[in-house]
RNA sequence: GGCUACGUAGCUCAGUCGGUUAGAGCACAGCAUUCAUAAUGCUGGGGUCGUUGGUUCAAGUCCAACCGUAGCUACCA
């Protein structure tokens, strides 16, 4: 191998109001894969991480629990810590985007930002809690609603008619966290000027920097053409104070990433044989690499990269992005018990299964990835106990009982050694571009190998016979050099099962090169159970458990997924919730500048209503008047580009020309429910 | 509606530049074996490669339309 490289990785970090689950530890798994591998070839590899603390949410949970955000988060701090260390997640430093090396970093970057132009405000207005003095966003605002009139719902949409409407439209607004009436309040935000750094983003995206895929989709962004980036909220906020402001604060977007920085800035100030400015100032050799889900592609691959330049920092080398788990064929649900949290997880099962199954499916791709519960149970079981570590059982026994543990220096099959041996480069590079299925395929099709050896060899059947000592020891001797092989080969992924073989083989911590080498004469000790196979009873109890857990905390809530229609029939109670009404059409226009809407006024006795529907290319809007339709009455109002559409009229057919409006017969009369 | 992915055996997936009878693991069946955590080996059944057209001497592989799934997006409502 030529030079090592140094090499800075991070996870993305996980926000400080919520439990450690699955999906967080998919994407800390894939990291720490990476990172173990490139430690066991040499290279000088540093993996960071926080806990993302800044915002709103997180100073009225602190408040709600009657403690300060600062106890909170740290609290929070610690277990997911925790979490991820018994998952064998290796961070190297574990911090807090809420400590005093972000304060330092993001305002020192703030200023060079400023310094270089690239900072401007603008009002903004926004509902405004006069009491508590402070802005809401639109869940902290409650009212009535004013298209059904039930109280305590939501700045955004009501529960209980469905309305979406804007937060300035609730009948007596109250804000959720005093009851004050908010007003309208403008006030000046400050804004990072993106745009500026398009043509250099768009070279970049397609430097090889991001997945393909993520580049064809960020193109589309950059295309659209970028926007400004808001990037400050008002007093009161949890986060930093923005340099030169009263009562500003950093929006949590913006200190976040630099919370990387922070994190690896703890690290340095603790070590002294690395510096900060070896890895961030521009024209780093040093390698960065950030592994995050798609769903935070756009931070990371557009407005990231822009703030580091125009600060006068090195850009990243490569975004690893990866798609959301789902677990048997749907996203993690609280009801069916598949929201496992990391901690429930532990009760129940052990990590090695988690991170080997997580591998086996791990490709560079943003596609989503499926967890079958009854797959995951088999997958592990065939292949790391039945295959891999059956190759080490089935061989100690001869070792230790013949040989007292001794093994024999001579490769018994040369052939087949050399198989092993060479397969380490084609393996390498599978780690190193985040191929660990492609990578696990192939060290599993050696295991395979290596069992069909011992079955040929039958080293059992020489046993009986005389003369035949020594070969018996070779073969065994072989197939734990082979064991040993793999070993290095899975050490990355099972680093705990790896030190268990370790300490059967009686050897001290492995490198990738020592999979070049067989153990020569070598004394083994007496084999323990690596790994068991998995109950699926346990399986089924984690299951349980996280199904029990559905009623308690945030995390219900969070939940935004409703029931699943599973089945396309609906019964009664369902059709009785669409409100159909006969509406005459009392008047129809044009819209301007659309190119399928008509603007549709409806009759419905007694009531008016604005509806748009994309029947322009059908109707003209002279032959419409008049007439009467069918329409939803108690749809969602919907806001579209020119205005709010309250309802929707029937209408069969394809689309384009071929739109054929509903009638009702002679004598209906509008406002008349249609059943 | 548009864009981008994806759709290969019961399950999870591999199929490089289009080229003989489409592969692997698991699951299933039979046989062998008994060293091993009931692990292992061999053999076998199982796929009109989402559908329909097209290009080609030749298509899972290229093109088009459609269907389904996911995400983004919109002048669907």
């Amino acid at each position: 191998m030529s030079q090592a490289r140094n090499i800075l990785v991070t996870s993305a970090l996980p926000y400080t109001n919520g439990d450690i689950h699955l999906g967080h530890l998919l994407e800390h798994v894939l990291t720490d894969i990476w990172v173990r591998f490139q430690r066991l070839r040499g290279n000088r590899c540093i993996y960071v991480c926080a806990d993302d603390t800044h915002g709103t949410a997180t100073m009225l949970a602190a408040e709600q629990r009657g403690m300060s955000a600062e106890a909170l988060i740290e609290q929070v701090r610690l277990e997911h810590v925790h979490d991820f260390k018994r998952f064998g997640i290796s961070h190297d430093n574990y911090h807090s985007t809420h400590s005093e090396e972000n304060r330092q970093h993001a305002e020192s970057i703030y200023r060079r930002l400023e310094a270089g132009g690239y900072i401007f405000t603008r009002a903004v207005e926004q509902l405004y809690d006069p009491e508590r003095e402070l802005f809401l966003a639109d869940r902290y605002v409650q009212g009535g609603c004013p298209n059904c009139g039930s109280e305590d719902q939501y700045g955004d949409n009501c529960d209980s008619c469905g309305a979406t409407y804007d937060a300035t439209d609730l009948k007596n607004p109250r804000s959720m966290i005093s009851g004050a009436k908010p007003v309208l309040k403008s006030s000046e935000h400050y804004f990072f000027d993106l745009p500026q750094f398009t043509e250099m983003l768009k070279a970049w995206t397609t430097s090889g920097a991001v997945q393909p895929e993520v580049a064809n989709k960020l193109a589309e962004w950059l295309n659209e053409g970028l926007k400004p980036w808001d990037i400050s909220r008002d007093a009161p906020y949890f986060g930093f104070l923005i340099p030169g402001t009263q009562d500003k604060y950093f929006y949590v977007w913006m200190d976040a990433p630099i919370g990387y920085m922070a994190s690896f800035q703890q690290y340095v100030d603790a070590h002294n044989d690395v510096t900060f400015d070896e890895f961030w100032n521009a024209g780093s050799s040093c390698e960065l690499h950030h592994f995050i889900g798609k769903d935070i592609v756009n931070f990371h691959a557009l407005f990231w990269p822009a703030v580091l330049q125009a600060s006068g920092h090195r850009k990243p080398t490569r975004i690893h992005a990866h798609g959301f788990i789902s677990v048997d064929g749907a996203k993690m649900s609280k009801s069916r018990g598949t929201f496992i949290n990391a901690s429930t997880y532990l009760e129940h099962l052990d990590p090695e299964y988690l991170r080997y199954y997580y591998a086996t499916k791990i490709r560079p791709s943003i596609d989503d990835m499926d967890i079958n519960l009854d797959d995951f149970v088999q997958r592990v079981n065939a292949d790391l106990v039945g295959k891999v570590v059956n190759i080490a059982s089935r061989c100690a026994g001869f070792i230790t009982r013949l040989y007292d543990g001794e093994l024999s220096p001579t490769i018994h099959d040369q052939a087949l050694w050399d198989e092993f041996v060479n397969a380490a480069d084609s393996i390498a590079s599978l780690y190193e571009s985040d191929e660990f299925g492609k990578a696990v395929r192939e060290i599993m099709a050696l295991a395979d190998r290596a069992n069909q050896y011992i079955a040929d060899q039958a080293p059992w059947r020489l046993a009986k016979q005389d003369g035949t000592e020594a070969e018996v020891q070779q073969i065994c001797s072989l197939g734990l050099n082979l064991f040993k092989v793999l070993v290095v080969y899975l050490a990355p992924i099972l680093p705990a099962t790896v030190r268990k073989a370790c300490a059967f083989l009686n050897v001290e911590a492995l490198t990738w090169e020592d999979a070049q080498r067989s153990l020569g004469v070598h004394r083994i000790n007496a084999f323990e159970p690596l790994l068991t196979r998995i109950d699926p009873k346990d399986v089924a109890a984690m299951v349980e458990a996280s199904r029990e857990t559905e009623a308690d905390g945030l995390e219900a809530a969070l939940e935004q997924e409703g029931p699943e229609l599973d089945d396309k029939q609906i019964g009664i109670e369902d059709f009785d919730k669409v409100d159909l009404r006969v509406a005459r059409i009392v008047a129809a226009e044009h819209v301007d500048g659309a190119d399928k809407l008509l603007r549709l006024t409806l009759d419905l006795g007694g009531e008016q209503r604005s509806v748009f529907a994309g029947i322009k290319a059908a109707y003209t809007p002279e032959s419409l008047i008049g007439r009467h339709t069918v329409i939803v009455a108690n749809l969602k109002p919907r806001k579209m580009k020119f205005g709010v559409s309250e309802g929707m009229v029937l209408a069969a057919g394809p689309g384009g020309e071929h739109i054929f409006l509903l009638s009702p017969d002679e004598g209906a009369t509008p406002g008349m429910e249609v059943r």
